[in-house]
DNA sequence: AGCACGCCGACT
DNA sequence: GTCGGCGTGCTC
C-alpha cells in the first residue's frame, strides 16, 4: 500500500497538493521535500499523510526528502490556522515560517594555522607570524595584527606552505542561561502578579493573562519571573517575547541578560540573514530557549514553546498591513492555544479588545497599581489652543513655552512630542493653490528640510523641493503648511538659542545603534529639549525629564476611524508617562483645540477606566469591535472603469447573511496609490457570524479580472 | 511564485 | 518574415 502526501508549498496556491510517497521514503509530517510542480521542482512541507493510491488521476511522486530540520507539527498547524483566520492561502504564512531556513548558512571562517613546514627563507617578520599562528588558528587579518606584520608577510607564508587555510563552520551557539539566580526583589503588587503567572506556567496547558500596569509599575520584572519559571520547570522549554518595534529590543535584551546571564536569540528585520538561519535552526532544535523579536518571530518553528509574552500588546505595529495581513497579538493567543502553553499580554494601556476579553474572564486580569520606587505619575494639563494660541507660523503656545523656560532654568529636560516626521506635512502654491503630491498617488508630499526634499511617506517617492510651482510656474510661491518635528525643532532653537536640542524620528535615527546612542545622550542629560515622534514615546527612562509637551494632541483624532480615540489615548498616556519617572515630579502639557473631548478629559483626570467605559459603550451601541467583528475589502486596479464595473458586480453577489452589514463600495480615503485606484467595502458582523467563511464565500463568487486585486483585511487597523 | 502559452509591434 | 513585449492561466 502506498501513501499520499499532502504538500504545502510556500506559494499562493489555494491548498496543499497531493503527491505519491515513493517506496521507502518514510516521510513524516513536517518534513521538507522537493516536488515536481509543472515544469520545475519546488520545495514544500509535508502537511498530511494518508493511505491510498490517488483516485481519479495519477499522482506525481515526491522527488526527494530534504534533510532540513522538520517543521514541528505545532508550527504547521499554526500556519494553517493563520491562513484560515486571515482568509489567505496557506502558502503565505508558510513562507513566513520558512523565512529563516531560506537564508544562507553563515560562511565558514577562513582561519590560518601553522603547518610546521619551514618557509623557503626565514625572516624576523616570518618568525613572528609563525609563532603567533602556533598559538592557535586565526583569521588572516587578526594573525597579521597579532604578529605585528603586514598582510603580505602572511600571504607569502601561505604561498610557501608554512601556513595553511582551515575552514571552520561556526557552531550554532546560544548562551547558557543561569536560571537559579533569584532575580530582583519585587514590591508586593509585583510579587502577587508574578506568583499568579508562575502558577499559570506550572499548571501547563493553555493559559492566558493580561498584565495591566501603569507606566513604570515594573511589568518587565514581573513577566521575567514567569519566563524564569517556565525555563526552570522544563529543561527544553522555550519562551517567546514579542515586542512592537526593534528600537525596544536592545533595552529588553539587556534586561534579559542581566536577569539570566546570557543573551536571548534576537529575531527581527535587521538581523542579518546568516544569523537568521542560525536562529531558525536553534529554535527548531530547541537550543534557543528565549527568543526576543518582532511580530514575525511568531512564525518560528518552536520545538517546545511554553510561554509567549506580548509586550505593549496595544501597539499598532503588531498589525501587519502588507502581504500576509495579520494581527500578531491575536495570533499569539491562537498559537498559545495550539501549543497548549501560556500567553501573557502586557500593557499600561491595553487595547479595548484585550480589556474586554479580560472582563469576560477569558484572560486572568492582573493589575499593577503602584509606580515603582518613589516616582509618581505626572500632572497632566490641557492647553486650550483656542484661548492661548501660538503666534502665526508658530506651534508652541505661550503656556507651553513658559513651562519649557522654567524647566530649562532648573536644568531639567523637556520632551516635545509630535507624531509627524519632516518639516511640514504639506507644501502648496500660494499662486494657484496646487498641493504637492506624489505622481499617481493621492497623499501629500512631506517637506524634509534636512535633505531639502519633498517625500511621499506612502510610496517612498521623493524629489528636490522645486523653486517654482510645477503646476503654474510661479516663482517662490510654495509655502510649507503645518508642523513636523523638524519645524518644531527650528522653533525651539529660536526660542531657546542656548538650549541643546535634538530630534528623534526615523529620519534622524535609522537603527537600533542610533537609537541607543540618542537615548544614552538624553539619559546622560546632554540634551535639554528632545523633539520626538512616537519613536521615543515608550520604553525609555530619562531620570531628568520633567516636562512632556504634546504639540498636537488632536492629531490622532482626525480622520476619525474606529480606534482613533483609543489610539490617541494610548499614545498620549505613554508620552505623558515619560515625565518624572524618578524623584522629581513631572508635568505633561497637551495642546488641544478640543479640551472637552472625552479623550482629553480622561487624560487630564488620568482616568483610564472612565475613558474605557465611555469608549466601550460607544462600540457596543454600534456593535463594533470588540462587540462585533470588522473586515475591510480593498479592491484596486489601474483602470477606473474596469474597477467600477467589478466593484459593482462584487457588491451585487454579496451573500445574504444574518447579522452582517456591508458598507460600500466607496472610494478608499487614499483613492489613488501608485497609479492604482482603490475602492473599499467594510463588513461588520456579529460575533456569532463566521466572518471568514462569509468573506471567502463572497470572494469566490466574483473572480477579479485582469489587473484588479482584492485584498481582505480581517480586523483592520488602518482605514486608508 | 514561476513558468509556458499566446497574441500584437520593431528589427536582423 | 522573426524576436520579444508582458497579459492570462496553471501547477497535485
Amino acid at each position: 500500500m502506498t501513501r499520499i502526501a499532502s504538500i504545502l508549498l510556500p506559494m499562493p496556491l489555494p491548498e496543499a497538493f497531493d503527491y505519491a510517497e515513493p517506496e521507502g521514503m518514510e516521510l513524516a509530517i513536517g518534513d521538507h521535500v522537493a516536488v515536481p510542480l509543472g515544469p520545475r521542482t519546488a520545495r514544500g512541507v509535508v502537511s498530511a499523510l494518508r493511505e491510498g493510491a490517488g483516485g481519479n488521476r495519477p499522482l506525481k511522486p515526491v522527488l526527494e526528502k530534504l534533510d532540513d530540520p522538520a517543521l514541528p507539527e505545532g508550527t504547521l498547524r499554526f500556519v494553517e490556522w493563520a491562513a484560515r483566520y486571515s482568509v489567505d492561502v496557506p502558502g503565505q504564512p508558510l513562507a513566513m515560517a520558512l523565512r529563516g531556513l531560506r537564508a544562507p548558512r553563515p560562511k565558514p571562517a577562513r582561519l590560518l594555522e601553522a603547518t610546521g613546514q619551514a618557509p623557503g627563507r626565514m625572516t624576523p617578520a616570518r618568525e613572528k607570524a609563525i609563532a603567533a599562528a602556533a598559538e592557535g588558528p586565526l583569521p588572516p587579518s587578526d594573525l597579521a595584527a597579532k604578529a605585528g606584520v603586514s598582510a603580505g608577510v602572511i600571504k607569502g607564508l601561505v604561498d610557501e606552505g608554512a601556513l595553511a587555510v582551515r575552514l571552520e563552520t561556526p557552531d550554532i551557539r546560544f548562551d547558557d542561561l543561569d536560571l537559579a539566580s533569584p532575580g530582583p526583589v519585587l514590591n508586593p503588587g509585583q510579587r502577587a502578579a508574578a506568583d499568579v503567572l508562575v502558577e499559570m506556567v506550572h499548571a501547563g496547558g493553555f493559559q492566558s493573562a493580561l498584565l495591566d500596569g501603569v507606566t513604570g509599575s515594573g511589568k518587565t520584572e514581573v513577566y521575567l519571573e514567569a519566563v524564569a519559571a517556565a525555563l526552570a520547570a522544563d529543561p527544553t522549554a522555550q519562551v517567546l517575547v514579542l515586542l512592537p518595534e526593534i528600537a525596544l529590543t536592545q533595552a529588553v535584551l539587556t534586561r534579559f541578560q542581566a536577569r539570566f546571564g546570557g543573551m536571548p536569540a534576537e529575531w527581527h528585520s535587521a538581523v542579518p540573514p546568516p544569523r537568521r538561519r542560525q536562529v531558525w535552526e536553534g529554535v527548531a532544535s530547541g537550543k534557543a530557549r528565549i527568543v526576543v523579536g518582532a511580530r514575525s518571530a511568531l512564525f518560528l518553528p518552536y520545538a517546545n514553546l511554553k510561554l509567549i509574552i506580548v509586550d505593549e500588546e496595544h501597539d499598532g505595529s503588531f498589525k501587519q498591513e502588507e502581504g500576509f495581513i495579520y494581527q500578531a497579538r491575536d495570533l499569539a493567543v491562537a498559537r498559545a492555544h495550539l501549543e497548549k502553553c501560556a500567553v501573557v499580554l502586557a500593557s499600561a494601556t491595553p487595547s479595548l479588545e484585550t480589556l474586554w476579553n479580560a472582563g469576560q474572564g477569558r484572560y486572568r486580569w492582573l493589575r499593577l497599581a503602584a509606580r515603582h520606587g518613589a516616582s509618581q505619575l505626572p500632572d497632566v494639563e490641557l492647553i486650550d489652543m483656542r484661548e492661548t494660541p501660538p503666534e502665526t507660523g508658530r506651534w508652541l503656545s505661550p503656556p507651553l513655552v513658559r513651562a519649557m523656560a522654567e524647566t530649562f532654568e532648573r536644568g531639567e529636560q523637556t520632551l516635545l512630542f509630535l507624531n509627524r516626521r519632516g518639516y511640514a506635512p504639506l507644501v502648496l502654491c500660494r499662486a494657484c493653490g496646487e498641493r504637492m503630491k506624489a505622481p499617481d498617488t493621492d497623499s501629500w508630499l512631506v517637506e524634509h528640510r534636512y535633505t531639502g526634499r519633498l517625500v511621499c511617506h506612502l510610496t517612498g517617492f521623493s524629489m528636490p523641493r522645486p523653486d517654482k510651482c510645477p503646476h503654474c510656474g510661479a516663482q517662490d510661491s510654495l509655502v510649507s503648511i503645518g508642523p513636523g518635528v523638524e519645524r518644531v525643532e527650528e522653533e525651539v532653537r529660536s526660542l531657546f538659542p542656548q538650549a541643546r536640542v535634538a530630534v528623534f524620528s526615523s529620519d534622524t535615527v535609522f537603527d537600533a545603534e542610533g537609537a541607543r546612542t540618542l537615548v544614552a545622550t538624553m539619559a546622560a542629560g546632554e540634551i535639554d529639549v528632545l523633539v520626538a515622534t512616537q519613536a521615543a514615546a515608550k520604553g525609555h527612562d530619562f531620570p531628568n525629564l520633567t516636562l512632556v509637551g504634546v504639540v498636537d494632541a488632536d492629531l490622532g483624532l482626525r480622520g476619525g476611524d474606529l480606534r482613533a480615540g483609543e489610539r490617541t489615548f494610548q499614545l498620549l498616556a505613554q508620552a505623558s508617562g515619560r515625565a518624572g519617572r524618578r524623584e522629581r515630579p513631572g508635568r505633561a502639557l497637551l495642546q488641544t483645540y478640543a479640551p472637552e473631548h472625552a479623550v482629553m478629559q480622561a487624560l487630564k483626570d488620568q482616568d483610564r477606566d472612565a475613558f474605557v467605559e465611555a469608549e466601550m459603550m460607544g462600540r457596543e451601541l454600534a456593535a463594533l469591535p470588540p462587540f462585533g467583528r470588522l473586515a475591510a475589502i480593498i479592491v484596486s486596479g489601474p483602470d477606473p472603469a474596469a474597477l467600477e464595473t467589478y466593484v459593482r458586480n462584487l457588491a451585487s453577489v454579496a451573500p445574504n447573511a444574518e447579522g452582517v452589514d456591508i458598507f460600500g463600495p466607496a472610494d478608499a480615503p487614499l483613492a489613488l496609490v501608485r497609479g492604482r485606484r482603490r475602492k473599499r467595502f467594510l463588513v461588520r458582523a456579529d460575533r456569532t457570524v463566521d466572518l471568514q467563511g462569509f468573506l471567502a464565500a463572497w470572494r469566490a463568487r466574483a473572480r477579479p479580472p485582469g489587473q484588479i486585486r482584492v485584498t481582505l483585511d480581517v480586523d483592520p487597523y488602518s482605514f486608508l
